[in-house]
DNA sequence: CTGTTAGCGCCTTCAT
DNA sequence: ATGAAGGCGCTAACAG
């Protein structure tokens, strides 16, 4: 059982294999009735083309890739969802490459962007490092990054998004409450991946202190690797302290997570002991009534993809640069203390 | 800036061009000096084989594809790490095919499992109907079905979950507790994706019914689409007839924080109103302190690769069947009444 | 409108 | 051990 080709069908269809590819591709200058007959030996034969030989020749992979770390986070996966939705309809494949240690990372970053591996790439919350700009300033596919950058690397199209401001919006609002002892739990400033959102939004809540004419204070800052789990500890950790704070912002929604389960377990209640302020707005936040800052992830995927298809059609295009919008949502778990 | 190709190399290194691809392949068969020569200059010409003509030459594509309905929810999630852990170290790349219409699931099912499209497919949550089955029958590539299955279709590799057992454990544990009322809030039994898991735990709901000699009460069914909101209305109507509930069993975990959103907006108090209990134990179920069933979603990810590149080896092999492993987790919604 | 032909970049067999 | 040539299945340009 051979598979079938666009020979078989030309032959059996009684025509030259040319006809058969302008049946394929909709091209017009075919015949009605040639087309009919075409098209039903294909059905009898049960003919699909080929995809890889499709790409070899038109010199295009029809495929989109996107690297991404730890793609089953919650805020990645509505991203995902994002750029799923506005590719589904298109001619292209989806290709994930998923980041979960440096070294991927880094082949990643240098060889995912080429004509031979994608059409377009898209690169989710990894800022290139000094290392990365000469492989993604030679990349001859257009590429994205969202939620990453590098103010050198303005040959590429990027989706901002204005950590620093978050952080100071968030760190605010906990100040207008009346808060003066802030927590902030974080995942490590300064890492391989060069995931720069913690760090940016730490350097938002640190100016929106300095602002309000709070000393900053060390004790009030802990981090460690990204995740429920760790947040739980660190939030322990700093509200089992001489002078708990009264408040924490946790550099993400899932370490928020971890800081209300260390409230509880410590008897706290929230947000009458304790107000909690998460980042993202994931699904569950709003089950939660967990009050956070709001960044369009899904939409920031969706944009990605459009504007990711549109530099693909109009290569020589001026590269974009967008920021996208935050938003705080208050919700119950901070309550104001004046 | 063309791109460097085989050739290219071939030239500038002075070989002919089948040395250069011995070499890429590692054939053993070129001399130490003439293999170091070239590879210095696939170096210095920055050259990477362009993976689309390997893979028409290969008569290979290189390419796992997933079949996933509905690839942002959370137990999908966790199945698609499983299948990331353990295709990253392989030669193989990732595409997921995202089902979210009926018509979208026919077509991926359909003309997916072929030679041309991927090596090997794995398919999720998404039943053949009597009318996949000469499709599926016809793949030339080895598939496994995951949390899938068909009476007919031995030929292919399958993970069934016993979702009947299930359904008949999470029943029977809420009888133990000395509930009579239970209610079973689901998705649609039936509907045009054939997902049947709703269909078979709720199969094992009434045989657990049954077996206590408690007679099913219509009333204590209620289905709609699948989600948090829908689940929510379903819970609040459910809750607010004359004869309440006094356990809900969910379909799902998602949909059991549904059922937890009813209670609290009616006033109910968990688990002493209402015992609520949910299905899969995903991440958040643990922190929200849920009774639920377990399945080894992640584990079926790993398992469901490791079959289908066994397969791809040995192509030769029996189809494996093996049942998934579930497992009562009790936390703190769910209360005895006796 | 349609058949024929020359690649697309790589792998592999066949001589050498 | 290595070079040359044929072929993977398809598209597109060229004749007719």
């Amino acid at each position: 059982m051979r598979t079938v080709t666009i020979r078989d069908v030309a032959k059996r269809a009684g025509v030259g294999l040319g006809t058969v590819s302008r049946v394929i591709n909709d091209s017009p200058q075919v015949s009605r009735e040639t087309r009919q007959r075409v098209l039903e030996t294909i059905k009898t034969l049960n003919y699909i083309p080929n995809p890889t030989a499709r790409r070899l020749s038109l010199g295009k992979t029809l495929m989109i890739a996107v690297i991404v770390p730890f793609f089953t986070r919650p805020s990645v996966i509505e991203r995902l969802r994002g750029v799923e939705h506005n590719l589904a309809e298109s001619e292209y494949d989806l290709t994930i490459y998923n980041v979960e240690t440096v070294k991927r990372r880094d082949e990643c970053i240098r060889s995912i962007p080429r004509r031979e591996y994608a059409d377009g790439v898209l690169i989710f919350s990894l800022s290139p490092r000094d290392e990365d700009i000469p492989y993604l300033q030679k990349a001859d596919v257009p590429v994205v990054l969202v939620d990453a950058n590098h103010p050198r690397l303005t040959s590429l199209n990027r989706l901002i998004v204005d950590d620093v401001a978050g952080g100071r919006k968030a760190t605010e609002y906990l100040i207008n409450l009346g808060h003066r002892k802030i927590g902030y739990i974080s995942d490590l400033l300064d890492n391989p991946f060069n995931f720069t959102s913690s760090k940016d939004r730490f350097i938002g809540y640190r100016e929106a202190l300095s602002k309000a004419g709070i000393p900053f204070n060390p004790k009030y800052h802990l981090s460690s690797e990204h995740g429920r789990y760790e947040a739980h500890r660190l939030a322990k950790e700093m509200l089992s302290s001489d002078e708990p704070p009264s408040a924490i912002f946790a550099s993400s929604d899932t370490q928020a997570l971890g800081v209300l389960e260390a409230a509880r377990e410590l008897g706290l209640r929230v947000p009458d002991d304790l107000s909690v302020m998460g980042y993202d707005d994931i699904e569950i936040a709003e089950f939660l009534g967990l009050t956070t800052i709001r960044q369009l992830l899904y939409e920031s995927g969706q944009r990605g993809v459009e504007i990711l298809l549109d530099t693909i059609e109009n290569p020589q295009a001026e590269p974009v640069t967008e920021i996208l919008h935050i938003e705080l949502i208050v919700r119950n778990t901070t309550i104001s203390i004046n």
